[in-house]
DNA sequence: ACTATTTCCTGGATGC
DNA sequence: TGCATCCAGGAAATAG
């Protein structure tokens, strides 16, 4: 898109705004990883690697992105069969089944709990292997010739014979196992929940609406961008206090929500398939952000250029005469 | 109990 | 050319 085509003139953008642009664009380029991105994500890797299993780990000295001490999570993932990956809001959750080592194995020591016995021939030791992606993580499934990017933070090496690495730059990512596989996200899912739950999330809070929607206590993988695309569907300002909101134009924001996330999953499902790959990096179709990043630029409804303002710290991106 | 603000972290772009 | 500064984001921590 080339200036002429915004119906401005150049020197009607500042270089400020111009520079803000780009650095949006690059953030894009990133695929942040909001509520689709990881979804599209989690199946891409379920696909992979369940039914694989963990023979061992290796995990960097960067001590941020790990939330469980190192011993544990090497502890927990060695000799584990991944049974799944599934998304729990922005959370990646791989499922695990713990196996008897080896050396527990020869004495044949009792596997079977106390309170289970009798009911099942054999002990399914369950726990979870938690990830989240933060900015710019990723979770890569690689052959073990594949040149190690100098921000991999974890390398399990799978008895197929590939390895699944954590790779994240800017290491806002976290790694963290649950034993017991019990984790907790907090809050609801943006698809699954009804409306009345919806309604009631924003009942009686005086915070503006985009911080309640950004709040993963509340609602759970609503990030920046869809919390602003979602905002601009529902015809409703970022700042608007949740409490002011009618019922009706929480209705609104309660479809806008889910309309915004299925479209950017619909996409990602068509064209993620090797995105977790490491060499058949190809991204995915985003979905065509209608305010997001687009300052000064003309509202796709109105033409009335795109206002950027700044809420809980991020930019917040919105139609002053669409948005009420 | 809520809400608002600050902090962490890097790489790419800009400013002087 | 180079060095300092800014900026993006999620969530935990801190302050009010």
């Amino acid at each position: 898109m080339k200036p002429d085509d915004w119906g401005l003139k150049p020197e009607d953008r500042s270089q400020k705004t111009e520079a803000r642009r780009l650095t949006t664009f690059l953030v894009d380029c990133f695929f942040m990883p909001e509520l689709p991105e990881v979804e599209t994500i989690a199946r891409g890797l379920d696909k992979r690697v369940t039914g694989d299993v963990i023979d061992s780990v290796w995990l960097g000295s960067k001590p941020e992105p790990l939330k469980s001490p190192a011993a544990e999570i090497g502890a927990t993932l060695e000799h584990s069969r991944i049974t799944g990956v599934r998304r729990m809001g922005k959370h990646i959750v791989i499922d695990l089944e713990r196996l008897r080592s080896r050396s527990n194995r020869k004495p044949k020591r009792r596997a079977t709990p106390k309170t289970s016995r009798g009911k099942k021939p054999q002990a399914r030791v369950l726990a979870q292997w938690i990830v989240h992606l933060g900015m710019t993580g990723s979770m890569l499934v690689c052959s073990p010739g594949a040149p190690v990017d100098k921000h991999t933070h974890a390398i399990a090496q799978l008895a197929s014979g590939r390895e699944l690495r954590f790779v994240d730059p800017r290491r806002f990512g976290r790694l963290s196992v649950s034993r017991n596989g019990g984790f907790e996200a907090g809050g609801v899912e943006p698809l699954d929940v009804d409306l009345e739950t919806f309604v009631r999330l924003f009942r009686g809070r005086k915070t503006p609406i985009k911080s309640a929607l950004l709040n993963q206590k509340l609602l759970r993988g609503v990030g920046n961008i869809y919390a602003d695309e979602a905002l601009f569907r529902a015809g409703i300002r970022p700042r608007r206090r949740a409490a002011t909101l009618t019922r009706e134009q929480l209705g609104s924001l309660y479809v806008s929500v889910q309309e915004v996330l299925k479209e950017a999953i619909a996409l990602g499902g068509s064209s993620i398939s090797d995105y977790v790959d490491a060499d058949g990096e190809e991204g995915f179709f985003q979905l065509q952000h209608r305010v997001y990043g687009r300052e000064a630029e003309p509202c796709l409804v109105c033409k009335a250029p795109v206002k950027r303002i700044v809420i809980a710290g991020r930019s917040s991106h919105y139609c002053a005469n669409c948005q009420k």
